[in-house]
DNA sequence: TAACAATACGGAGCGCTGTTCCGTTTAGCA
DNA sequence: TGCTAAACGGAACAGCGCTCCGTATTGTTA
């Protein structure tokens, strides 16, 4: 579990570049969106891309990594910012939706091999966040934090260049209902 | 289901010998193998595979439903040929293994979209002949068919380029641990 | 502040893939 | 034995992940 940081201002910068633009390429396109989109959507050359992140499956593990910290951090902070701690669920729901699509891209990239260990964290980090937000919420609705992340998952299975199913809006039509 | 046959005896002929060599290419390098290595294989060029099998799926589709068959036909011929009831489970659990490459493969290949429906299919054919082959070895251990072709394809899970895991051989011990 | 390593960058290019295209061969029929 | 439709072979194409190296940027030292 190395955490290593590039030295020069630049490098560091392109990093974060790197991994905000493969995100919203994956969920524009998929996680097997073509390794130069996601250069040309950063700005960056494919060589900095490379020195980075030495092969593909190492970007698409490190977007997942880097998802899972945004989206544990998105939740207090949106607590405060969001109009109601509803919307504040909402909201953070959705960024959880984005998260899947990297999520769902994985298993075909790691077969097998560590994908347990990443999922683990993901539960380890994630379910106490979605907990404090059902929490603040006072939905009257009984649902657990795990069950939730479960059933969004599960509602997005299969999603990918469908346009007969829009999971996102499923998704949503299942937190209105929290509220009843 | 349709099942349409092409007309001329050589391209009847060169579709059984890519459905061979594709199996053959499958097993000894797995289901990543490139097409121009099946193409090899079978003495065949690029142009013929794909009149056969329109996309690379196809052809380890069809692989797939072509083991499916000769699996479940190899049972009752083996009963007859081979030198005792518990020789021809075994050489059949050992055509078995070779499937099981494919299938593993599949899940890749069609990404939730007919896989299910496959399995169903591979089930309702296979057990069946499973369960004969046990039923005539008379063993004292009582194991259901499902149960063991279960173990056996548990067993081969991740067994791909593994050196230190010979997935065939533990096979054979669990199969001659029937007899006891 | 100027000069200089060290570090990072960009993108053309390589090797590999699945797939297509079309000139050539062959099977089956009159 | 021709003739034609069907099938074949394999060079060529497009797109991929990844590498390489000349160029540009950064941070340090005088």
């Amino acid at each position: 579990m190395s955490e290593s940081k590039p030295k020069r201002a630049d490098a560091r910068r392109n990093e974060k570049t790197l991994l905000d633009a493969a995100a919203a390429v994956f969920v524009a396109s998929g996680v097997d969106a073509p390794v130069r989109d996601i250069a040309a959507k950063a700005g960056v050359g494919m060589g900095t891309i490379y020195r980075h992140f030495p092969t593909r499956a190492d970007l698409i593990i490190a977007v997942y990594r880097h998802q899972v910290e945004a989206c544990a951090a998105a939740g207090p902070s949106l607590l405060e910012t969001a109009s109601s701690p509803h919307a504040a669920l909402a909201q953070w729901i959705d960024l959880f939706v984005d998260f899947l699509v990297t999520k769902h891209g994985l298993a075909g990239v790691l077969q097998g091999d560590g994908f347990d260990s990443l999922h683990a964290y993901f539960l380890e980090r994630l379910v106490p966040v979605c907990a404090r937000l059902l929490e603040a919420a006072e939905l009257t609705a009984r649902v657990r934090a795990l069950e939730l992340m479960r059933g969004v998952g599960n509602l997005c299975v299969g999603a990918e260049d469908n346009p007969d199913y829009d999971a996102r809006r499923l998704v949503g039509l299942l937190i209105a209902g929290l509220r009843a």
